[in-house]
Formats: structure tokens, C-alpha cells, sequence
DNA sequence: CAATGACATGTCAAGATTGACATATAGACG
DNA sequence: CGTCTATATGTCAATCTTGACATGTCATTG
């Protein structure tokens, strides 16, 4: 499983709560792997029993601070290591296949939403981009992961302006 | 769900055996959405329940052939007319923003690996790629989502030959 | 004719994920 | 002081997904 060890791996950079690793996730994380509070806060609970974190206090409103032991950070370096699962599951990709089933001008409507919604992201990616410097090995990371979206998304935009192109032709 | 309606959907091209419609996702379907024949056959069993499928005949060894039926093609479209879950999971992206826990060496060696993955697999879309023209209206839309391939995985070993260069410059 | 591999269908338990339900606190604003 | 919003944590049933177990057929090859 996936999630332990991300939730590992960002309290391996800083205490936080589990509202705190929620609301890390809903901004970069999610993009990779999405996670809802109803996730989280049993795993923490799990990662907790078996001493891969621990609890290091409370915040206000009472909220419980979390940070990574050193078998937790050795647990994710292990990981890691290991082949990575490739599969990838995407549902809007999924829905390419089957435009065929609409006419090109539904199809065409699909495929400018696409479009549009990757340029809205791809927006939000390069103001991230440009907003901090990377000076920590871990804001390094972040960057790579970063401009990993910035490019997947210019090629998803040439792609869906390519495809709007074709369907077009379909008429 | 996606999987009803994108068995539905391969089989509103021509009909199929459970088994055809397994060996049909792990060579096109499975890059956007993996399933594997355990979850193939009991889906199968409901969409005929439902009536979006109906079965049509029987093959060789016991194979059982189906076909989409009229409520499954609409029920198809009305899906493809439906907003897409955006959600994304990638195992390998996460692991990205964790590589600051590595030494920049074992960073190297992921990256590497990613790289030579995503070439293997850009090899793979293009010999598809060139093997035959689109005609059917099926092959054209497969032919959309083949062309999303191959320029996502263009921009990933960019990418992979960047990120290789700056971990390279973490030492 | 025996072995092997591809074809072919199914079940099931364990684990992962979702979305809803449930509750409570702190600060800001009128 | 009341209301609203963001913070904060939790549970639970339903559904989805995985990987293993289970079984049998047909064609090829030695």
C-alpha cells in the first residue's frame, strides 16, 4: 500500500497533524495519489500501533501531531527500493476509447473540456512553479515532481488541441 | 463505476467472450484502466442481469460471447456525457516526492529505471502505432487515445532526462 | 499419447477506497 | 451573543480491487 508510506514520508520532513497531512495531500500529493480524511486518520492510527510514527503532542482544538520514528523513515526507504506498480488508473483516459460512441460534436465538447481543464491546472502548476526557490532536499523533490505535471500537461494540452482538430475532421 | 461501461463499450464494437474482453484490456485499455478477469466475469454476470448486455452464443471451450444490447450503448453515452473523475493514482509519481530520502545515487537508479520503462513502452505504442491506418470509427477514437500515449510518454522521458540531470547535481 | 501452454470461466477472502454520518472547537464578523 | 467557516477527528457501510484458489478444454509438440 501506497498510502502508509507517503503519510510517512511527509512526517519524515516535519511533525504535522492528521488534518495538517489531509490538507498537504489535497494540494500536491492528491495530484499522485488521492486521499480522503477517511483514509488517513485509520491509517495513522495504524502506522501509530505499529511505531512506524509517533505522537509528539497536541495542537489546538484537539488536534494530534504526528511526526515519523526512525523504523518509519527506514519503512519508506525500503519501499523505495522496490519496483514501483506501474498500473495507472484513469478514468477520463479511460473515455477516449468510447468518444466514437458520440457524435464528433459531443465527442468535440469532451475533448475542449479536457482541454480547458488541463490549462486551469497547468496555470495553477506554473504559479506554484514560480512562487519559492527550492532550497531543502525536500522542496528538490517537490520541484521534480513538479515539473513532471508542468510537462505532462503541456503534452495533454497539444494533445487535446490535436484530438479536438481530428474529431472536427470527422464531421 | 468505469468498468461496466467500458466493457459495454468494447462490446458495442463486435461481440466478445469474457475472456476476449480480459485479453482486449491488458493490450489497450489497461494504460488508462487495469482489470483483471476476476473482476471481468462477475461484472459480466450483473451487466447481463441488468440487460446491457444480452449473450448470443457460445464458442469453443465453454466460452460464453456477448454483445452490448441497446440499453447498454445509451447507457454508455450517457456516461460518456457525464463530468470525468479526475482522480489519478500513480504509485511511481508518488514515490517522486519522496526521492529527497534517498541518496542522490538510488535517486539516480529510479529515475533511470522510469526513464528506460517509459522507452520500452514508447516503443511498444509506436510499433502500434505504425502497424495500421485507422478506418472504423473505433480505430480512429483509438487512434486518439494511442497518439495521448505516445506524446505523454515523449514528455515523461524528457522529463526523466531532467530530473535524472538534477539529482545528478545533488551530490 | 503425454505434457505443455493458451484458452476459458468462475469464486472468495482480504484489503483499499469512497461517501456519508457524526461531533466538537476556535476565530471572525455583525 | 449568534452564526458561519475552517479546523480537527473519528466511524461505518457499501463498493471496488487484488491475488489466490479452483477447474476444465483444445491444440501443438515431442
Amino acid at each position: 500500500m501506497s498510502l502508509r508510506h507517503a503519510l510517512i514520508g511527509v512526517l519524515a520532513d516535519e511533525p504535522r497533524t492528521g488534518y495538517g497531512l489531509l490538507k498537504h495531500f489535497q494540494q500536491s500529493l492528491a495530484y499522485a495519489w488521492p486521499a480522503s480524511h477517511s483514509q488517513i486518520y485509520p491509517e495513522l492510527a495504524r502506522l501509530l500501533a505499529e511505531g512506524l510514527i509517533r505522537e509528539t503532542g497536541a495542537g489546538a482544538r484537539g488536534a494530534r501531531v504526528y511526526e515519523a520514528t526512525t523504523e518509519g523513515v527506514d519503512e519508506v526507504r525500503r519501499w523505495l527500493r522496490t519496483d514501483p506498480d506501474r498500473r495507472v488508473r484513469s478514468d477520463a483516459a479511460l473515455r477516449i476509447f468510447f468518444l466514437w460512441l458520440l457524435d464528433p460534436g459531443e465527442a468535440a465538447v469532451f475533448l475542449a473540456a479536457e482541454r480547458d481543464r488541463f490549462r486551469t491546472l497547468l496555470a495553477e502548476l506554473e504559479r506554484i512553479e514560480a512562487e519559492e526557490e527550492p532550497r531543502t532536499p525536500k522542496q528538490r523533490a517537490y520541484r521534480i515532481a513538479l515539473v513532471g505535471g508542468l510537462l505532462a500537461l503541456r503534452a495533454r494540452i497539444e494533445w487535446a488541441e490535436w484530438a479536438l482538430r481530428e474529431v472536427e475532421a470527422w464531421r
